[in-house]
DNA sequence: ACGTCTTGTCTTATTTTTTTGAACGACGTT
DNA sequence: AACGTCGTTCAAAAAAATAAGACAAGACGT
């Protein structure tokens, strides 16, 4: 269920408001300028109280997420914190293999890609390269779309079984998002037949006018997988005969991201040893 | 009312224990190995209780800063947080004493020098002084360079596991900017060995034709490191022996900046108390 | 195929933390 | 020396985190 807060309208993100996301928030507006705030130079940008951003403040610096500097007053970012991002970009191998692929699929398709995965019944956007063309939707990665009006969603929907599909869909009813958008159960049952059979599915204008997207699985070694990739383009540029002939670079790419999660590296004398692997 | 965390390692200083600082432990712990946890490694690994940690968790995934991987059961580092780690290193480079050490080995060596940093599979800029010299390559901090064609990012490289390093790079194939870039695994692999070898890394016009750059690793006090100095100019003015002249200024310079970072000032949360400069 | 064991998820009262206005103290400026 | 600005502290109400136990869903082995 999606609340969607009213009324409020901070510096942060629209969902979740819990104290540890609106500290997050904060660090969000002190990391994005190259510039030390002061307290209440914090308290005009967020909003927040100025006693409860001081707590705040405090917090971080007892524990060495924050710096104080020059006269005391002002806030930079502690060594802590700076190792925690250090660290963070250094040890995601995964992730960089996965942008790599996904920025040569850019370079060969020449439109913008993204990898998703279903979470609940909405598609992810985990990840997402854009193309070099000045005309492009700008959807960013973490947006969320609905699993049957996606190209997607369906690929995600057309491995599952009929009960799980059923009750994936039946939880809310089909919104039409666009004219085309496939809102009646049987259509849409029968689209994802074909999907099961081609092997890769199309969302033409269904979640957006002029917007067209064609995807395929990301195989596993074991039954189902949660990850797609796709293309997406403006109808202008890119028609459904067009997208289909981009089908071998996509399942190429969806390969490749396949073979990324394989390896462990198993390097780690870590303290509790589990019998099993 | 004092439950001690029973015999299980803290990642967390002893200090400051609010749920906000153990969701801070619980990032530093996920971000401190190349690897995805499952719930209930992480159980193990922080000792606190699976419900506990299954909201965190959750909390976090909905915020973006989480991502699920996989079959769903293991978390990684979501758009989010590696957007924040990112601007945190890149915003944070002006100003303080890092600046001032790569401004030094600047007037030092009389050629541009950065700092740089990997995120995904690129290198990134984090700052950057430019020589007094006319003839000079502009390249800002934040810009990326793939890591294969880069001296930063060989050094990156030999510094991770194999398994780590065949993820990064063969997933997607190795992009020829000129003549000179490595584009075959093989090559680059001998190339890293030698990296590891001698310390340092050369980039002799793989990236950029004319361009030549030297990087040595800022050492960090545990295991990897994520921050390189390196050394740039024209082959016009720098030959590849020339630049090997340097390195005794550049380990020098990557010794100061991994001081820079050390002291953690594990302040305790007397009150009344604050010392002014 | 069946039971079993592991793993993720939900629900609940209880405890802890956060929140916030208002007041206090310290500094620099006029 | 007074003023305004800024950082800091307090205390009660409000909100959130905690952690135990129970539940559901798969994986696994026999």
């Amino acid at each position: 269920m999606k609340v969607v807060p009213h009324s409020k309208l901070d510096t942060a993100e629209p969902a979740g408001d819990t104290p540890t996301m609106r500290l997050f928030a904060l660090l969000e507006v002190i990391a994005a300028k190259d510039q030390r705030y002061s307290l209440q130079a914090l308290v005009a940008e967020t909003g927040l109280p100025k006693p409860t951003l001081h707590r705040m403040l405090q917090q971080m610096e007892a524990a060495g997420l924050l710096q104080r500097e020059g006269d005391g007053r002002q806030y930079g970012t502690g060594t802590r914190l700076r190792r925690l991002a250090e660290n963070l970009l250094l040890n995601d191998s995964h992730h960089g293999a996965r942008h790599a692929v996904l920025r040569h699929l850019v370079d060969e398709v020449g439109e913008s890609c993204n990898i998703t995965a279903l979470s609940g019944s909405e598609v992810v956007y985990l990840d997402r390269v854009e193309t070099a063309a000045p005309l492009r939707f700008y959807l960013h990665p973490g947006s969320r779309v609905p699993a049957h009006c996606s190209a997607s969603g369906k690929i995600f929907l057309a491995q599952m079984s009929p009960g799980q599909r059923r009750r994936l869909l039946a939880h809310a009813p089909l919104e039409a998002y666009t004219a085309k958008t496939a809102i009646n159960l049987d259509v849409l049952e029968k689209e994802v037949k074909r999907v099961k059979r081609d092997g890769f599915a199309l969302d033409d204008e269904e979640f957006l006018p002029g917007l067209l997207c064609i995807a395929v699985l990301v195989p596993a070694d074991s039954g189902a997988s949660n990850l797609c990739v796709a293309v997406q383009a403006p109808v202008m540029r890119l028609s459904a005969d067009k997208a289909r002939a981009l089908l071998p670079a996509l399942r190429r790419a969806a390969l490749a991201l396949s073979h990324i999660d394989v390896d462990v590296p198993a390097r780690s004398a870590s303290p509790a040893k589990r019998a099993r692997a």
